[in-house]
DNA sequence: ATTGAATCATTGGTTCAACCAATATACCAA
DNA sequence: TTGGTATATTGGTTGAACCAATGATTCAAT
């Protein structure tokens, strides 16, 4: 199993108010900080974190759209339940902060099983002329990797549903498997059986096979969650 | 079919830089700013906008949160193409900002009615005996209208599949409902119909029957969805 | 005692004016 | 052509001040 170094990845120092949601939001979700508790004040916390009240505020604003805090003006600021408020990107900061990522993005490799299939089926029923030739383009168009392209044709078959909530919640899995699509990739056996998929469920879409598209979708899905199931077990065993 | 007056939803007076987040995210999901167009700098949007540059990065910030914009340090802001990268906010903003919020309403019920099955069939499987009780606590409880008590069962469900993303998932669903369950439980017989429904799936759910559980929810999400396909066509009537 | 208006302290929202830090660009030398 | 350097541009951070919404307190009227 070869590792290829990957240089795309571009690095960004992370911005100071980012790193102080990282830590509210670690308090938040560990349950240091309940749910209902109130915050100390704006000011109090730049006091603390002693950093300008600016940055506070940015911080405290980015909190309120992961749904983890309620901000009202002459009030104060609350800490709410996230799992009753949480908003996708929590899961993400699960995966990227947290120490149990491997059950996190488990749980993403059960739903994408559950749901991915189902939009296949309906992107088999609704494409147009046209999504299907930009499917055939994902899947003929030669200068990608095949992490890339995979992720290209899962976008494409997400818009043949013309579903909005379809298309973005494929965007979520990508963005998750653009960072981890490497625990499948990096096995050459399972490129192939992408590059087989991909010409298989082109050819579904384009005869309008729902069921037949749902269920090789289904296949390559249970096939991937395996893969990536032992890849993960084999690199924590390696590190242990 | 009555029309309840609801006194709970609490009116704030939106922020400065919310109103601009709204106008910047409307340019760009309408097309009108271009994916990979640069914006003008902070300070020039700030002299458009006659408001203060911390105002701007504020609204700013959060349209990067909603994944519509990219910020690069010493670089530029540039658009986004949402069809990518999209977040789950943005279907939210899409529906109640929208013209055709009508559309979107019914791609969210479409997805439910196809994962949320599933996560009752999970439900079933996993739960534990104390995901029973506090399961059975909310379809018992009392003081509670359908809507809530419809929020809360579902809520549990989720939470029994032990899944971090099927929780939250629902809690979109949630969050769009709380606002739009009117549309269902206006009429008395889609009430009575959710009060069976909540018994069954807890007794579904109590013996371990996950295909018995999956057929409930699913029964029930069909009705449900063409319930409030029919009452938005009502509706809609009505107006013209 | 209860209600309701007036007051005040607290807290988030906004503005202003600087300065710090990362990036792109143009330019120059090897 | 390559690689370093200076500079302008642009986002990031700071400090202090003031605006605006909320909750608590007070007190008068009922």
């Amino acid at each position: 199993m070869s590792v290829n170094p990957v240089f795309t990845r571009s690095i960004t120092r992370s911005r100071l108010s980012d790193e102080i949601v990282t830590i509210i939001q670690q308090q938040i979700m560990s349950g240091m900080i309940a749910p209902g508790t109130r915050l100390p004040t704006e000011r109090d916390l730049a006091e603390s974190f002693k950093v300008n009240r600016t940055t506070i505020r940015e911080a405290l604003r980015k909190l309120e759209n992961l749904d983890l805090l309620d901000i009202n003006h002459g009030d104060g600021v609350y800490a709410r339940n996230y799992l009753e408020s949480g908003s996708l990107d929590l899961i993400k900061m699960a995966i990227y902060s947290g120490s149990d990522n491997c059950k996190s993005l488990l749980d993403i490799l059960e739903v994408r099983r559950i749901i991915v299939p189902e939009m296949a089926s309906l992107a088999a029923k609704r494409r147009t002329a046209a999504d299907l030739e930009d499917l055939r383009y994902s899947v003929l168009k030669a200068d990608l990797t095949m992490l890339e392209r995979d992720i290209k044709v899962h976008q494409m078959i997400a818009r043949c549903t013309h579903n909005l909530l379809c298309t973005i919640i494929l965007n979520f899995f990508n963005q998750v498997f653009r960072d981890y699509g490497y625990l499948y990739f990096d096995d050459e056996r399972n490129v192939t059986r992408s590059r087989t998929f991909h010409h298989e469920i082109l050819e579904a879409v384009k005869n309008r096979q729902p069921e037949e598209a749902c269920r090789i979708m289904q296949d390559v899905l249970s096939y991937a969650e395996k893969a990536v199931r032992s890849a993960m077990a084999a690199r924590t065993q390696k590190e242990s």
